[in-house]
DNA sequence: GTGTTTGTTGCATACGTATTCATTGATCGT
DNA sequence: ACGATCAATGAATACGTATGCAACAAACAC
């Protein structure tokens, strides 16, 4: 379309020889420095073996034409394209803003980028996935719920080192980090029992969502053999409005909850403001509330939300240490690293204060 | 290091005889499908003249070796990667994942990616800038303060088309997006001495930002010409704690305003919680706010921003237009689009509602 | 039947860089 | 002074794909 080739008037006539405004080359570095091609790449390759004059002449005569290496012709060759692939779902949810800053910052100290793969809920999970391939990245972090997504599928046509941050799979043959949400589920259960709360509520996430999941899972557990009944739940969606709709059901039952955990920060301050301004009621006078993640907004003193944060930061290491151990040995078998979250007190939930010393949970 | 070729032993090995396990290529679907290189690249290019028969065999092949086309190899010939790179300053703000959720999936459904960059606020401009240039992505879209940068040199060193949004710089010659702040800063100012303001404020962000000088630029304007004073000024470095800070430093003044308009809505939550909960006051009565932007949080009932509306969506559709614009004829003159924006009525103004009905303001 | 058009296909080459190999000049030990 | 070692450099090739060109077959008009 834009390409303007006349191709017939001139029997031979090299790319070379046609004054194009096109972006430098190494080989036009070369010519200008009065050297080869071989000893420009050199020059800008970290090991390389130049001599320190040559490579300041080259250096300088880049810097003239303002030449800057491709990185897809490189990545042909070292097969390594300094990118990592982010898939994620719902970037509204200030989490995943938080980890997309903490992962790129950290690639970026060695060189490497996030490129971002923003998942519809409704976009079809092959599609995505092929999607993501043909960039050849050198990794992938998935951080979404990938709904309906067969693990086996995934590790087969995937080449690329795969982990699963604050996801996992039941029996999955893949690299997992995650919090203990089975433990934080039991942990918030019994902290809330221990203050004397007895009708304690959950807020689920996305159906499925392993993380809602498995927090659901342990708070029911402590809940029913505590209290001897189930706790009340709400289906949440992981949004804010899905946390005001999930509190409004919640109130309209007989006997409504005195505490209420939702599964992610999001949700909970749905609840609160539902809470509060809807329905009239104190918090955590009348009712406690209790999030999952800490994200910046839950310290603000307007919510002052009671959460369970996740570490973030110690995860993505982790995953990223996870990826450059599968680049070396692809073979090896996947781990699934498990990380103790911690309880940040702040003002949503009546808590006693005896229990508020233990803060800490040790992971499984 | 994870090399492991044996140079020595075999005299000559192509790769193709080696059963490495690494990704499959054209060749090897060619090979499997009993048909050319040439056959697969076309029967995986949209326009590409295949029998239909053919092609469906390929794709067959395609699917059975788990084959996905290298982007990067392409990308050499085509001179298109479909990578369009967004420079970011601060993205813990939320006004910035909401420009990230919009470019992406716009690009998404041609076929783009967005490969994200985030500058700290003390990395050199120039190693960022380079950074960016390396991955030779179709467009460049800026929406970062990118302090110091001499927009003479980015055009210089710069071969892809480069768009700023929500800045810009003066008689640069450079593409721009942006809300007319200056008209937003004089709309803001006499809507609030319209209803009744007396002593209106300005909250600042990052020095030197385009946007706050033009905001306050227009503010100021208003404010000095209707009450003959300069209005009071903080500082609150477009962040929620600056906004927190500025807030108190404002009601250290003898005369304490009783309306703030804060550059951008994550400052003016910060004046918010400053001010009912440090400070005491009743939002809006003792003191009006106003924000700008329109983030998500603006709307919760907690908050409930009275906050002048930035249109995201079109901006974001402008500036893609201006890319491929710039795409097809390097040589245009720069354009600076400016759009309007809207006013968002909530509860924390005091506004008399004669005014309110005028909500919209038309562009320059 | 021939000549012409149309539609498919394969061959060969180019994209920009990294890397192997051979060559050269320099350095060193003796 | 002389061979041996070493550092620096260039020539050539490969990475995986797109595409111009030629070859070819089929279809068609006459």
């Amino acid at each position: 379309m834009n390409k303007k080739n006349g191709p017939t008037l001139v029997k031979k006539l090299s790319r070379q020889e046609l004054v194009v405004h096109s972006k430098p080359t190494s080989r036009d570095v070369a010519r200008a420095a009065g050297v080869s091609q071989s000893a420009v790449s050199r020059a800008f390759t970290d090991g390389g073996k130049v001599a320190p004059e040559t490579r300041e002449k080259i250096l300088r005569a880049a810097e003239a034409i303002n030449y800057v290496p491709n990185i897809h012709a490189r990545s042909l060759i070292t097969r390594r394209t300094g990118m990592i692939a982010l898939v994620v779902g719902d970037i509204t949810n200030p989490f995943y803003p938080e980890i997309l800053d903490t992962l790129s910052k950290k690639l970026q100290t060695v060189g490497q980028r996030v490129v971002l793969f923003n998942i519809s809920r409704d976009e079809p999970i092959d599609l995505a996935i092929s999607g993501v391939l043909k960039y050849q990245v050198d990794g992938i972090i998935i951080a979404s719920a990938l709904p309906g997504i067969s693990i086996a599928e995934l590790s087969l046509k995937t080449y690329s080192p795969v982990v699963l941050i604050n996801r996992t799979i039941r029996s999955a043959p893949v690299d997992t980090v995650s919090c203990d949400n089975f433990s934080a589920g039991k942990f918030l259960a019994n902290l809330l029992l221990d203050s004397g709360h007895r009708r304690p509520a959950f807020v689920a996430g996305l159906a499925g969502a392993s993380t809602s999941v498995e927090r659901e899972r342990g708070f029911r557990e402590v809940v029913l053999a505590r209290t001897g009944k189930e706790p009340l739940i709400a289906n949440g969606d992981f949004t804010y409005q899905g946390g005001v709709d999930a509190a409004r059901s919640l109130f309209e039952n007989k006997y409504p909850p005195d505490s209420i955990f939702a599964a992610n920060d999001i949700m909970a301050l749905g609840v609160l403001d539902a809470l509060r301004i809807e329905l009239g009621l104190n918090v955590p006078k009348d009712v406690s509330v209790i999030g999952f993640d800490d994200i910046g907004t839950a310290a603000w003193p307007s919510y002052s939300l009671t959460t369970f944060r996740q570490p973030v930061s110690e995860m993505i290491d982790e995953a990223l240490r996870l990826l450059s151990e599968r680049i070396s040995d692809p073979k090896r078998k996947p781990a699934n690293v498990v990380l103790p979250g911690t309880i940040v007190l702040r003002k949503s939930a009546r808590l006693s204060t005896k229990r508020q010393r233990k803060s800490q949970i040790a992971s499984a």
